[in-house]
DNA sequence: ATGCGTGTTGCCCATGGCGCAACATTATGC
DNA sequence: GCATAATGTTGCGCCATGGGCAACACGCAT
């Protein structure tokens, strides 16, 4: 995120600044008015300002009285009308909800947000060891079988630009190349679906199918995750058309998952 | 919501225009740019370029080209960082885990907001009956075990304040006059815990107990939900002393729950 | 083909956003 | 305990930006 806003036709700088302060404070977890004035180059009354404005509306919270900055639960609430509505449009929950109950795993649903996964609604299933909040959440997209989904059928430049700034092992099955990576993603291709096997995280597997919209593109990924003491190698493909199957009910819908 | 905004010291015009916006959309869904003008009172230019502002950063999105406008997935980005914030800070979900696994519910976190419940984080129980997101959402306080929880330490005034603006019968045992919310509310600051059971919805039973700040207000609210067929009123009190324990283990955060 | 409504954008000007300076408060070092 | 430094806030005045107007492009209904 770049610091200083090029103007462009029909946005307001003092707006502009005020969101950056938000993303600056997702990064950071807590910052002072006067580190949030270096980073947007302004004076640090108007970093005062502008955090008065976000105050007052819950979008931000002091951590103490004269002290530093934290985004607010206002933010919480906005977010919670997003995922109603991502329901209320799609129906996509009672989608969710009967994967849940017949796989017996966490259902999620994911979308790419600056080449990398979003997820976007959750459904928990009824297993301990999965209970994580992924909403919300931004992971890689080379590690994860939502992130192989929503990047597998992109053209090669978008595919490229979706890759992570270094390979490093995460986990025990890692991809650490470009060239591995690709025919994962060819691999993806053709079985319609994909399946992370402790690639991000030890012991933690995935299978995602892709969401797609009127055009035939994949909009979004429908995935179920759990441990890989539960989902074996030899129930992936099973899973796999299990989960494409949900995946298609959800796809089609017109004005939905656009980017 | 008001729609026009008084001035004062310190706050941006365009910055609380631009937020107005936001909490339009979470209210109506979707809304177009001469809509918007409409509410904001300002021109439909003025509104198209706020709107564009917020678009380019993803907190808006338009529903199809030169039409209505939603909020944007860059909201649940950012509200995934403060629910991770939460954690990092209070280590809450070490707690909730635990809980959802001793008593096999559903575990929510809630705070009171504008008179009413947001739940800020939620950890789900093995349950498949209670499947169901619930962070972001806004409740009423009458008739959830939360809500009970957050207004009954207030006083006089603000329990009033936190009143429903009216009394409709939501559920078989909805609480359904002043006079009996306050008597449920004594008993909830004997008891030290809230029972709401089928209050809100039909079949849905929750226990809430307050998490505490520094100053022992109450500035938090831990509960547990799930069906009445699950839920029996002779295990009320056994779940109200385990969801008090475990509130307690959150309470006395310097620094955290404060609204 | 025409009329209507919506959303966008160039232009210009009035105003609101901003930087400066001063101040209050808190934290830090000695 | 005191002096200094750093932070955040706020009054003031200036000017750069936000915003209204008008014109335009587009989609839809008739």
């Amino acid at each position: 995120m770049g610091n200083t806003h090029i103007a462009e036709s029909g946005s307001v700088q003092s707006v502009d600044r005020a969101i950056a302060i938000l993303e600056i404070l997702a990064q950071r977890g807590e910052s002072g008015v006067t580190q949030i004035a270096a980073d947007l180059a302004v004076h640090k009354s108007t970093a005062s300002r502008l955090m008065s404005s976000l105050l007052a509306h819950g979008l931000v919270e002091q951590v103490s009285d004269r002290g530093r900055y934290r985004l607010g639960l206002g933010l919480v609430r906005l977010a919670g009308a997003v995922t109603s509505s991502l329901d209320v449009v799609s129906g996509s929950r009672a989608v969710t909800r009967a994967l849940a109950i017949q796989v017996g795993e966490t259902v999620n649903i994911a979308v790419l947000d600056n080449n990398r996964v979003l997820y976007v609604d959750q459904v928990m299933g009824p297993s301990m060891v999965s209970m994580r909040s992924w909403l919300g959440q931004s992971v890689p997209t080379h590690c994860t079988a939502t992130g192989k989904v929503l990047t597998a059928w992109l053209d090669k430049p978008s595919r490229i630009a979706a890759r992570p700034d270094s390979w490093g092992k995460l986990a025990p099955n890692t991809i650490t190349s470009g060239e591995a990576l690709e025919k994962e993603l060819a691999q993806v291709r053709e079985l319609g679906y994909a399946v992370a096997y402790q690639e991000m995280e030890a012991d933690f597997v995935a299978v995602a199918a892709p969401i797609r919209d009127v055009h035939d593109e994949v909009a979004a990924a429908l995935v179920i995750s759990g441990p890989a003491s539960r989902l074996k190698p030899k129930d992936f493909d099973s899973l796999g058309q299990i989960v494409k199957a949900s995946a298609a009910k959800l796809s089609g819908n017109p004005n939905y998952w656009r980017e």
